[in-house]
DNA sequence: TTCAATTACTACTCAAAGGTAGAATTTAAA
DNA sequence: TTTAAATTCTACCTTTGAGTAGTAATTGAA
């Protein structure tokens, strides 16, 4: 019952960049001491995040990333779609296929608030809700 | 975010075994074809299942398997724990690591609350709450 | 006693996530 | 113009979850 590393640390350099987005480029190699990931896993990463168009990049000698996106408009939900972390019916808690209220399984009525509000979460939660000075990163 | 299949399997075998263990045994056969859970997978799960202790076995013909524990004291959060689908803190929604009330991820604030519901749910269900005669298996 | 239905055990294959290696390309500074 | 710092691309390796195969051991029924 987790996220994708892949998931975790998109997230937490889409909002470090969201963070640091007046300031100046950030390369690959600062991103990475920084943030405490692989490095090479890191570029992998973030030529994705390029592809889907949160951050752009500028290549050669100066280069690095910035954010293509406002921070206001990327959820969290986008991002983990971007990583395969389902959070729709289909992939649910028993994983038993289509259901709805009358067709369901033996966690439907003990699970169907904590997920909601989870769902809810990822799905309301932007980049610029999470500025957090003295937080971890 | 989803829990692993074995534990997914598990928690639909044992909540049908807990929901017919008046009736009589089950094999491992009849588990795969009520539940269509692929057989040979089936039965390396049932495999752990008797060595945790959550149910027994009767070998040899006419054997099969039946709740070893009161269907009451099996949590859902016991068997999430034996197939490695953690909720602990060490792996929680960004993975840093320890953390605290001061020393949090930029997502801690948003993540408690459904985190909390998730995990007292996985918590304090246990089989006797599931039981629900029309659901799917 | 024989035999078929059953669990238990060991070892393997397959797929996906996580991560690494190396070289090509781009570009601004020296 | 040269060079070093950067992104990009392709291919690979490792680990783990998911699933399969085959066989041994058990045991009640015929
Ligand atoms: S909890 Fe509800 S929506 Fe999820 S698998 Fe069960 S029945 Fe379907
Ligand atoms: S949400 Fe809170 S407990 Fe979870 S990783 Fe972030 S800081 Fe730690």
């Amino acid at each position: 019952m987790q996220l994708h590393n892949t998931s975790q640390y998109a997230i937490r350099v889409l909002n470090f960049i969201a963070n640091h987005s007046d300031d100046r480029l950030y390369s690959a190699k600062e991103l990475s001491e920084i943030l405490n990931i692989p490095y090479k896993f890191l570029t992998k990463i973030m030529g994705i995040l390029v592809k889907t168009g949160f951050i752009s990049s500028i290549q050669g000698r100066e280069g690095g990333y910035e954010l293509n996106t406002p921070a206001s408009e990327i959820k969290l939900i986008d991002i983990l779609n971007t990583f395969n972390d389902e959070t729709d019916n289909e992939s649910c808690v028993l994983g038993i296929g289509i259901c709805d209220s009358v067709n369901k399984c033996a966690l439907h009525d003990q699970w169907m608030e904590p997920k909601s509000l989870m769902r809810k979460m990822f799905e309301e939660t932007t980049l610029n809700n999470l500025t957090c000075k003295d937080c971890k990163l």
